[in-house]
DNA sequence: TCAGTATTTAGAAAAATTTCTAAATACTGA
DNA sequence: TCAGTATTTAGAAATTTTTCTAAATACTGA
């Protein structure tokens, strides 16, 4: 679960998709499945490697798994790039 | 060049690594490949995918080759990743 | 309990990536 | 010009990733 997991699972275009996805808020992984053409089995393995990253969390509620976006580990990510760049950044308050 | 080429150039660590070694300056292809394992082939494979991904540039001088991080790209994606947090970030100044 | 819905797991095929060796290109300086 | 150094390109093998179908698991509500 370090880096190398992250910026592989953010390497997907279906991936990143996801992630935009949740921006707004958790889904059901069959409702974030309705958003591509894909299987569910597909879109599965892809929550799983997200989930593997750290980028997301689930939650089981009813028949349901939501997932919803781990912003915390976006934040690492971008550390690590502001780092790169040899900066520093500032997250605005409020 | 868009997103898809730079987060899947981001993805492998020896790549990453590369980025970390030219965060202090640039360094002629030779150089770079001396820090690892690998031949020489290997390391001018992942250089052409760092320039694809606009991560780089290169400039030629004498009988060498020098790369160099493109720190514009960096903080594209450090935008990118910013949006999908839904925050504001914003570059120290000075 | 049980039929139905939501999601994951297993296994396999197809596609993409990483690495190597060998050869080619490009430039330097004598 | 030419031998030498720096780097890339080509082609192939090994590995990893993405996707599918079919089957399994898990939970719901009647």
């Amino acid at each position: 679960m370090g880096f190398a997991e992250t910026f592989k699972a953010l390497s997907d275009p279906v991936r990143r998709d996801i992630l935009v996805l949740l921006k707004d808020g958790r889904l059901p992984a069959g409702e974030i499945g309705s958003h591509f053409n894909m299987t569910g089995a597909t879109i599965s393995y892809h929550l799983g490697i997200l989930k593997n990253a750290g980028l997301v969390f689930e939650s089981r509620e009813k028949n349901f798994i939501y997932y919803e976006l781990n912003t915390s580990v976006v934040e690492e990510v971008m550390l690590w790039l502001s780092e790169l760049k040899g900066e520093n950044y500032h997250v605005k308050e409020e």
